[in-house]
DNA sequence: CTAGATGCAAACTGTTTGCTCCGGT
DNA sequence: ACCGGAGCAAACAGTTTGCATCTAG
């Protein structure tokens, strides 16, 4: 089934396309796969998890929504929008943007250190939400849960 | 089992764990779970997968290995080295170091951008390395597999 | 009408864990 | 001897896929 990344095969918009689409949207914050389903399933109850990953891959493939995989192993999404960084709170795993402008400039040192034809980067950074910055006790709860605490990864 | 992230108990030096970490070092590039499990298992034929996942989470949670986790859902390790960044190749999946020094900045201006207690970082890049940014083909392979190709994340 | 999409369930991948026996210190 | 560690297998979480059926264009 070759697939050009690009333009693809034509796309349907089915009734639960619109209702993903529609989810990613108003979803708050960075949604994982599964926040999106239990949305959908208030309009669709019947949708399957399925249908979910897999609308939810192909959206991305068309530049519609965005894919976050960053830290943790678990992939989260959000409306396609301009390029930007994220934090991910090592205490509850809450993932925000942050409001600084993607820098250029890092793409063009990289493309100076390597040999490599460079088309992108991802910025996360790592600390504690004023939520769990308070108590520090998360912070041990997630290095045991196996989060990486360390910079520069 | 209640264990601190920073002292922990005491670690033991075990066959199984030198050989792990030999193989760490060994290694070039930044090796899977699995490739460490290969690897180990030329000295160690008996070792056992579990093993390699317990003591990779032990050695990074005491700062003796470095888990890298972007990109991806699959983890990568590497000797501890000073933090560093890293550029994924998007044809292949390889990982290499970018050498750039940490820029302090960056988590400077993400401090004064958010609410968090910021304290660290992870920067890659993305790409393609020499052997497959000639082809150009892998791509959209790449593309296809769900691999991300846009920057900012 | 028909290629593309859905639902469902089974399959996979990478990682974690419970338990019992083993071996550093 | 003690207690952390190893091995093994079963359990998990998240994601992907095969297939029969449906539906948007």
């Amino acid at each position: 089934m070759r697939r050009n990344a690009e333009t693809g095969p034509k796309l349907r918009m089915t009734r639960q396309r619109r209702a993903l689409l529609k989810a990613v949207q108003q979803a708050t914050g960075h949604p994982t796969a599964d926040d999106i389903y239990r949305i959908v399933r208030r309009w669709l109850p019947h949708i399957s998890l399925g249908t979910v990953y897999r609308n939810l891959e192909i959206l991305s493939r068309h530049g519609i929504v965005h894919k976050i995989e960053l830290g943790s192993t678990q992939r989260r999404f959000d409306a396609k929008r301009p390029s930007h960084y994220h934090v991910r709170c090592l205490g509850c795993g809450r993932v925000e943007d942050v409001d600084i402008r993607p820098q250029a400039r890092l793409e063009r040192a990289a493309r100076s250190a390597t040999n490599y034809k460079i088309t992108g980067h991802r910025l996360e950074f790592l600390g504690l939400c004023g939520r769990c910055g308070t108590t520090d006790e998360q912070v041990r709860k997630g290095a045991e849960r196996g989060e990486a605490k360390q910079a520069g990864a």
